[in-house]
DNA sequence: GTTGACATACGATCTTGATCGTATTACACT
DNA sequence: AGTGTAATACGATCAAGATCGTATGTCAAC
């Protein structure tokens, strides 16, 4: 499935299509590249175009910003990483996981086991949550 | 987005798309339903038939099952919720949060704080998860 | 200035999910 | 039997994302 729903506050950008995140990952992870930077890293078997294509619609929609540079283009991420993932767990909380972090928490952790040291941040997380709800 | 893409290990079902999520997610709450109950507890704008022929594909795509009764048909939900979660998890997990589930838990509790209770829940799975580790 | 390599631009098409209109069926009641 | 009501079946259409083919532009080297 995609990540389509939309929020209360209307975001100034869409959140991305699925081939849209992937692309948007490959910039967060490689900085400012070239379209063929991103096309290699991806390892799709679409053509190059289809990637070009797919990041000139993304740089309307906000999702990319481009510079010029010499011949070719870079592009580089137009949203935050960090507050894109939260748009993204924040939907997918609401839509599949009836609003419960703890469930999407336990489903990330069933899916995926984390290492002692991510426990330990997670742990450490929890710690500054609780410390924080404490003192109000 | 959709959740669209694949696992290695192709499971007999296809990840739900966003509005197939969504009557999913209905049926886990409500139970064993029809297509009207459900089409009433979504309370979107689009038509019962709409409703219908989605359930309708569903069903030949495995996400539901249909039995008989009486005059109408009813529908219940042909994947497991916990299983179906967790798929949906762990496809986000890699194309969106770098397969780090720390990373997934800090964006799900920074879009939508939990309870207290909830907190402590999240503890106590940690507690197991890292008992288990230790004890190989 | 012509050619080759590599880039972007852009229209057309494919695919899939979402939506709807209408036909058909089943039952209940008279 | 006939009619009303509420269900399902199904083809057609819409919308959006993904994909591609081809045109066009630019620079470098000969």
């Amino acid at each position: 499935m995609a990540l389509r729903s939309r929020r209360k506050h209307p975001p100034r950008t869409p959140l991305p299509s699925d081939a849209e995140l992937d692309i948007l990952a490959a910039l967060w992870r490689l900085g400012p590249s070239t379209v063929r930077e991103i096309h290699e890293a991806l390892r799709k078997d679409s053509g190059y175009t289809t990637t070009l294509k797919q990041m000139q619609l993304m740089t309307e929609k906000g999702l990319l910003v481009r510079s010029e540079r010499f011949r070719s283009h870079v592009y580089e991420a137009g949203v935050a990483k960090e507050q894109t993932q939260r748009e993204i767990a924040a939907d997918l909380l609401k839509r599949a996981f009836e609003g419960s972090s703890k469930n999407l928490v336990l489903g990330a952790l069933a899916a995926q086991p984390a290492s002692a040291e991510e426990l330990g941040e997670i742990r450490r997380i929890l710690d500054k949550l609780e410390k924080r709800r404490e003192s109000r």
